[in-house]
DNA sequence: CAGGTCATGTAATATGTTACATGATTTC
DNA sequence: GAAATCATGTAACATATTACATGACCTG
């Protein structure tokens, strides 16, 4: 469901090819939510279904088509009442918190190998993260330009902030991972 | 895939049968990896299957059946290799944070009122957790117990207190997705 | 003209969710 | 004897992952 949502959400900048939104979806909002290139063209034709988009076709060249999707009233205002509700936290699924309920089965070295690289990956994510939040916080970033564009000027602050709050909330969850897992080395070294 | 080894690692508390299995992770397991009643069932016949758990048939009363399933030591190499690994960090997909990128979009009342309830929420999450932990950390959960007997009384603290770090994951991450959502609520006041 | 990028699609598989179905046993 | 609990299963559906497939266009 969400896919759906965030897809709207990022037509909302501007319309945008399928092939654009499966990059988008690679990379930027991978950071937020990832899917991968089958996923993202098949629910486009389902979203075209429904109405929430409308898919214009384009000739680039003589023959290579590609088609260009863009918001339709009814896709906005599905896209706004999601987002102005509350929806049940997902059911919990962490499978490295799995995987630590198991570490007094195998030895503090290797439990604390593991727990070493879970900080070097979570830090090395609050790094992309806290420069993505940066340029955010400047306008800086090529997805914001295009919203900004047909919004007056007296939100540009306010979305800029909103948006970049979103990465703060990447980072701190990060930042807590690497802490938790910080603190799991020291108590296996107690115990080594 | 982690479900398997979270049910791995539960039979290894002591035998229990797929009905109280599904009892678990309604409810206790729950709290870190949650699973329906019907993938349990068919997931236990899988891994009977593949040799990594072993089926035993009682009978209750005249003509009611249960299976009580044990690990084998095939499924305890598996869990116990599978534990030590560092596996991939799963894709991100966080429909809350989704939700907040296009909180640009709807009125900062709408928005500030969604955040109030993911405090309210993550708020009860952390004061159950806590419980829990502490249960943990006093060898006073039914499972731990049934653990503990069968492991040399020298390894028991370090058993409860790596299990009780993993609920301090949980709580510092619920922790900080509530202070996450009290900055957004500040910061949508400000443009109130 | 070779290799990279543009552009879209399908198929098979795995995983997870909701709903429905059945019958035995225990408890009040 | 009715209701709750014990106990297991199937079917339909939604979602996500991996792999494969095809062909146009652009750049050096």
């Amino acid at each position: 469901m969400s896919l759906q949502y965030a897809v709207l959400g990022v037509l909302e900048a501007r319309p945008l090819s399928g092939y654009e939104l499966v990059q988008f979806f690679d990379t930027a909002a991978g950071w937020v939510w990832s899917a991968p290139q089958s996923q993202i063209y098949t629910l486009l034709r389902q979203m075209e279904q429904r109405g929430l988009i409308a898919g214009t076709e384009q000739v680039r060249g003589t023959k290579l088509k590609r088609t260009v999707y863009s918001l339709t009233p009814l896709g906005r205002k599905e896209l706004t009442s999601w987002v102005s509700a509350r929806h049940p936290e997902p059911p919990i699924r962490d499978s490295l918190l799995v995987q630590a309920l198991f570490f007094d089965m195998v030895g503090s070295s290797a439990a604390a190998a593991v727990l070493e690289e879970v900080v070097a990956d979570n830090e090395a994510l609050v790094e992309h993260w806290r420069e993505h939040r940066d340029r955010l916080l400047n306008k800086d970033t090529t997805l914001l330009r295009e919203r900004l564009k047909h919004r007056p000027e007296t939100e540009h602050d306010r979305m800029a902030e909103l948006k970049a709050h979103v990465f703060d909330g990447l980072i701190s969850s990060a930042t807590a991972r690497v802490e938790w897992a910080k603190a799991g080395i020291e108590l296996l070294k107690k115990y080594r």
